[in-house]
DNA sequence: GCCGATTTGGAATATCTATTCCATCAACGG
DNA sequence: CCGTTGATGGAATAGATATTCCAAATCGGC
């Protein structure tokens, strides 16, 4: 009741607290413990379906010393660690991926097992758009955009509702945006002028009218951040940036899961660099 | 070295030739053997993560049974069943969960890190959205909008970009839809006549259009679906059907995955039964 | 209601996994 | 350069966990 010290003792209750904890340990460990806490964060995911033996060889080091390496977290050993992500891990799904399973059985015919398959999909089409995110092309289209007067956004048939969403969450932020949703060109040029810049998106089969916009807004040396659904689409000339996001089909359809979720990060990361630039400029302390 | 006659006795080699297998097996099975069967199917995601004693305390029968199932599943005994799971848990998060924390902890300034909050999200939303799918509810949107005539969408702000997919896809379908987009109701109201039917969307904060043209339309005795992110939505009195799809938001902000999985099953099913309807009836055979 | 076949429960065993221990090694301060 | 402290590897041990075995129970056909 009383000899226990700060905190350093307790085991950590969740896998996040667990994280935290391996970064306030920071640099301190001696280095097997530091390759533990580095091959542990990079594969998290292995701990609630794996022994000792195969963690501490993955790390490179001795089953001893990854058993160090729990004690040094706050367990009392690798069994009090694993059971940790087991419960997390339980309980994510509760009756969850049972009924999926039982649902997805029931074929695509049925609206159940229909909406089962897409939601399958989804949990993919995410995955593979985490793997798959370059960091340094979502920087760099989020810079394009947050730096341009007014951000037009072009997509049309399926790709509108990516559009059409992302339109109502910058305009929510107050960036300047403009949703071209027209297939005669005549105002669509004009109205995207020098310092603005041009979000399009477009799916395979691409329309004309999208690449032919984006292509035709490029000559004119304004720049263009594209989102499709292939690396080797013909937006890919014409933008500065072209973002990927794959999605997992259900038969000859798909929902745009990982483009919306992309698509909305990008609108909230642009909507907030902005923010940040006008507080800077009304302290006046600094000009962009 | 010969009896092995046909195919019962080799071991699947994924999980979902386990459930096939399952079902093969069938009623065939003695009582306890079923019991496991059961707790199995039922429980599909504790494999990977629990110990003969669990789960055979799960299904209610001795260790010993457990593992005589084991072995009736083609298994030479639990271990290489477990086996099949935790590698096929391994597959589909690769570096996934890893990335996922690790982008997670850089906060939601940078944009990497938001996209990986936005994709935890969103997987968040589809497991809620399947574990409270009430399969009456779904099955009966289907079915009227199968039966309507002409299928009319509203929804407005963020809800635009879901009728507009799901417009895209009806059409593609070749379903007559029509898109509301208009807030002067004067054209809408006439263009909903009866026999069509009307598919509502709206979120909170509602907005008052969406809601004055469903209950208008239910009044006139049009069937009205709706589709909300809560029980307690204004719809719930003009819709015949509420569908309820609830997203995790990501500070103020949300991907509206769970929505967009929804709608795109609805309009996929109500595609397919369109399509089975219309082949009935030229073969002549069946009026609906 | 008896007999053979099948299923069942529970304890015994074999195997695998976690955990500890200690001799050796490297780092550091005097 | 030596002695102390802390880290390391590997083998020994303790503890779980899977797996097998067999006696008892149950079921089905006659």
């Amino acid at each position: 009741m009383d000899g226990s010290p700060s905190d350093q003792d307790q085991a950590p209750a969740s896998v996040s607290e667990l994280l935290d904890r391996l970064d306030g340990l920071g640099a301190t460990l001696p280095k097997r413990l530091g390759q533990c806490a580095d091959y542990l964060r990079h594969n998290i995911h292995l701990v609630a379906v794996s022994t000792v033996a195969d963690l501490s060889a993955g790390a490179g080091v001795q089953p001893s010393a990854f058993m160090r390496f729990c004690q040094a977290l706050g367990f009392s050993g690798f069994s009090e660690m694993q059971a940790l992500f087991r419960a997390e891990y339980r309980e994510l799904r509760p009756d969850y991926a049972e009924r999926l399973s039982q649902l997805r059985e029931r074929g695509e015919e049925d609206p159940e097992g229909l909406a089962a398959s897409f939601a399958e999909a989804g949990h993919k089409s995410l995955v593979s758009l985490m793997n798959g995110l370059a960091s340094e092309k979502l920087g760099a289209a989020c810079r394009l955009l947050a730096a341009a007067g007014t951000i037009h956004l072009v997509g049309l048939r399926r790709a509108f509702a990516i559009v059409s969403y992302m339109g109502y969450m910058l305009d929510k932020m107050e960036v300047p945006t403009v949703i071209h949703r027209t297939s005669g060109q005549i105002e669509s040029d004009h109205a995207i002028r020098p310092g603005d810049a041009l979000f399009a998106v477009s799916f395979t089969p691409f329309s004309q009218e999208t690449l032919q916009l984006a292509a035709r807004t490029a000559e004119r040396g304004i720049p263009v951040v594209a989102l499709s659904d292939t690396a080797d689409c013909p937006l890919r000339e014409a933008a500065k940036v072209l973002l990927i996001a794959r999605e997992v089909d259900v038969g000859a359809f798909r929902v745009p899961t990982a483009a919306m979720t992309l698509a909305t990060s990008l609108a909230v990361a642009v909507g907030g660099m902005r923010k940040d630039r006008l507080t800077i400029r009304s302290n006046g302390s600094k000009m962009e």
